[in-house]
DNA sequence: TTAAAAACCGATTGCCTGTCGGTTTTTAAT
DNA sequence: ATTAAAAACCGACAGGCAATCGGTTTTTAA
């Protein structure tokens, strides 16, 4: 799934504002870039098909809201550019590490065992 | 940058291949999918152009062969398709992982752990 | 020298985002 | 209930990119 650039303007409003209409979101995004109220309706709508942003008629129009998080987003957006070149059953965020694993910093790979850590914690808590 | 079908098909052939020409690969993947020399000549060139396969005259032909591996591919499609999520300094992996770490099993932690560990090792033989 | 092989060029199709104008539907005020 | 305004909805077009290939030029080698 591509993303073009007033897509990801909007999902990135959304993480920031909660929820909008479309001429709140045309208010601070729209018109600084100058797209049409129309414009903006239109890729609102797109997000919405895409599952990115959720609605609800809130009276008189739509409020849309983010549907996924910015770390939600990444993982989806992550695991689609790599499918296809993962095996099955391989997990796309694994085989990306072990791809990637060079680049990260000393601190980077510290910070990555604390979350593997504290996602054990969780685990055992809960079972 | 976007990759279309035909394009990962010829990458992944050339992790296998090392190298070949047009024609070769014409034979290997183009006459399977009814694609003609042409086109397959074509994807090579873009492939070429976006810098991800190497090419030297060969004689007759271009001689086409991979310039990046599996790897260093995916790192590459992550970094691209996050870049605009990801702020200077973090790495959007680290990111993803703190969305997905839920979703992975245990085994897949160990797996993840072990990497981790893996990359260090190198570090410290190559200090 | 020349026929074949390969590269190169240009055109077309299909898909997707951005972009809106115009029409229909919904809402709310009179 | 009527109606004017607001919003949604529909359809169209432009621009960009992958896929596709026919046809022409260039290169190679017999």
């Amino acid at each position: 799934m591509q993303l073009g650039e007033l897509e990801k303007l909007v999902l990135q409003h959304f993480w920031n504002v909660k929820e909008a209409d479309a001429k709140q979101v045309h208010k601070v995004l729209g018109l600084a870039r100058g797209n049409s109220l129309n414009t903006i309706q239109s890729t609102l709508d797109r997000l919405f098909k895409k599952e990115l942003l959720n609605r609800t008629k809130q009276g008189h129009a739509y409020c849309y809201s983010a549907r996924v998080d910015r770390e939600g987003l990444i993982a989806q957006l992550i695991s689609n550019v790599t499918s296809d070149f993962v095996e099955n059953g391989e997990n796309s965020l694994i085989a990306a590490f072990s791809s990637a694993s060079a680049q990260l910093n000393d601190e980077q790979l510290d910070t990555l065992e604390q979350l593997i850590e504290r996602q054990r914690k969780i685990r055992k808590g809960k079972s």
